[in-house]
DNA sequence: ACCCATGTTCAGCT
DNA sequence: TAGCTGAACATGGG
């Protein structure tokens, strides 16, 4: 569920509420509910991972993390919802979410979302020769520098784009590391087009694969970076340059 | 049945 | 104190 593409499909899915008034919601979220009943959406927006529900006055920050889901006039049989949200004829559940209420969403950077249209790419090369220390695994993963991109954005870009997932920012040369950060947005976009056809998995070239298909060689599965993630290289053609 | 996963935070340790 | 590790969250697919 979770990476930045995939929000924005959950955002044009529950974008129709728009203007609909919540009669009710419940749930298990640690939330004062009567917060948001008889309150009007008036706009659904996203940064990086996380969702937006903006009501007057508040808004409903969610985070589906790994096994995140929800539901639009349904219900899971099995398990309760975190967050459902009544309307006078419609619902609207979450399940395994995390659920928070906040004030302001304006506290996030819209620039530094990769999905949004106000996404400055100059700004992203600022704070990565801010740490040059940093591998670029690392670097890829940090939501301040390029929220709303996961692990299979990571692995595939660095594919993309011949990168080792271990060179660290200051060996990487301006031009790779613009090309880069293109990338970055580029396949983002084409995460979001294959999700919406059903076809992501079809179009991966490192991420769970077995074999480059540039070169044939063998993909290897390294748990490596700060959070020891999976990360999916061709040995021959992303080769450690210090 | 078992293992693994598109994520993140936090407790507890060195 | 900084940095690392593992747990926790809890579901679903292969």
């Amino acid at each position: 569920m979770p990476e930045g593409p995939s929000l924005i499909i959950v955002k044009e899915n529950i974008s129709p509420f728009i203007g609909s008034k919540i009669i009710a919601a419940k749930g298990y979220a640690d939330i004062d509910f009567s917060l948001l009943e008889q309150k009007k959406i008036t706009a659904i927006e996203t940064w990086g991972k996380h969702l937006f529900i903006c009501l007057k006055d508040i808004n409903i920050e969610i985070h589906f993390r790994m096994f995140g889901s929800y539901l639009i006039n349904e219900r899971k049989p099995k398990i309760n919802a975190k967050l459902s949200l009544q309307f006078a004829k419609e619902e609207l559940n979450f399940y395994v979410v995390d659920v928070k209420l906040i004030k302001d969403v304006s506290i996030y950077d819209k620039e530094a979302d990769v999905m949004s249209e106000e996404w400055n790419a100059a700004k992203a090369i600022k704070k990565l020769r801010e740490i040059p220390d940093v591998k670029i695994c690392d670097a890829l993963l940090d939501q301040q520098i390029f929220s709303g991109v996961g692990n299979i954005i990571k692995n595939e870009v660095l594919w993309l784009v011949k990168l080792h997932p271990e060179t660290t920012i200051k060996n990487i040369p301006a031009s790779k590391l613009k090309n880069l950060i293109k990338e970055v947005v580029n396949y983002s976009y084409e995460f979001l087009k294959y999700k919406k056809e059903g076809t992501l998995s079809k179009y991966w070239k490192a991420y769970n694969q077995k074999n480059c298909s540039r070169c044939k060689h063998k993909i290897v599965k390294l748990y490596i970076g700060k959070g020891k993630r999976a990360t999916y290289i061709c040995e021959n053609c992303q080769k450690l340059k210090k």
